[in-house]
DNA sequence: CATCAACCCTGAGAGC
DNA sequence: TGCTCTCAGGGTTGAT
């Protein structure tokens, strides 16, 4: 499930270099990048994929476009071209790859082809088909609700706690909700809470400074760790990262907590599964 | 603002 | 073995 880690590895491996030829990126266990290469033509195979324009339109404008840079903002990728921005959300279990065009076939739930003049094209892959791209003229038009990023300077412990304070509702939500702070998912939610020692139905303004603060801190070691292991790899959707080897709760139901060996929860939040130490993470 | 449910889908796993 | 059924899973949106 890409959350911020997955997403900002995937951006970093599209800014690589984009000169290398394929056997030797293979070589490095690595991709190359697009940034320069010029789309040639798009192909939308599941046309709910397109959130705006409409397909016809979005086939047309992207064409001839050259991309400009990668980044990243909350779980999207920001793609810059010439006149336009792309904006891909991989939502549950979307990825995508650059290849060589001819490298044939088109994969099960190929859902978005961009071909790229040189001969190489970047595969949007989405088996739930829950992904979308956006091409817009301005990236505000869709991020432009997006909460603080977490890992930003800008965002001091003063101002955390200041957020979480002005509101009641528990924490976790909270945390996922990506007009409060960005970036956030299930996974990375439940690892931050469980080390910060913060149980996830904790009413967000009940929090101390102190305990602001260290979950603050948390979120950014996690967040961090994820993207030192390039992201975490589950389910069926392989990406490349081994973060899910290093979970303390994430899936861990009835294992010992690696702090106190109390056998970890799991229970509904938010319609989500949560998974938290009973005896590290108290209410209070 | 808070809370809850529906929705978008596929594939895994259970039951028969 | 193969069929049908149920539901997990994350994020967004809309209703209340």
């Amino acid at each position: 499930m890409p959350e911020l880690p997955e997403v900002e590895t995937i951006a970093r491996s599209l800014r690589n270099a984009a000169g290398l030829d394929f056997a030797t990126w293979q070589g490095l266990n690595a991709r190359p990048g697009i940034v320069g290469r010029t789309i040639y033509s798009a192909t939308v195979n599941w046309s709910r994929s397109i959130a705006t324009p409409e397909i016809e339109v979005f086939r047309q404008q992207i064409s001839g476009q050259v991309v400009q840079g990668v980044n990243r903002r909350g779980k999207f990728l920001v793609l810059q071209l010439d006149r336009d921005w792309l904006l891909i959300h991989l939502r549950m279990s979307g990825d995508v790859r650059v290849e060589p065009a001819d490298s044939g076939l088109v994969q099960p739930h190929d859902r978005v082809i961009l071909d790229f003049q040189d001969g190489t094209r970047l595969v949007f892959n989405d088996p739930r088909k829950f992904g979308r791209l956006w091409l817009v003229s301005h990236p505000d038009e869709v991020l432009s609700g997006l909460g603080p990023e977490p890992l930003a300077v800008e965002l001091t412990p003063a101002t955390f706690y200041a957020m979480l304070h002005a509101r009641k509702t528990p924490v976790k939500p909270l945390l996922m909700d990506q007009r409060f702070i960005c970036g956030l998912g299930n996974i990375y939610t439940d690892e931050a809470l469980h080390q910060a020692q913060i149980h996830p139905l904790q009413k967000a303004h009940t929090l101390s400074h102190e305990e602001s603060e260290r979950l603050l801190s948390t979120i950014r070691d996690v967040l961090r760790e994820g993207i030192q292991r390039n992201g975490a790899s589950i389910d069926w959707v392989y990406r490349g990262g081994d973060f899910q080897n290093f979970f303390r709760v994430y899936q861990r139901t009835g294992k010992p907590c690696l702090r106190c060996g109390t056998a970890i929860e799991r229970i509904v939040v938010g319609q989500r599964g949560t998974h938290f130490c009973p005896l590290c993470q108290v209410i209070h």
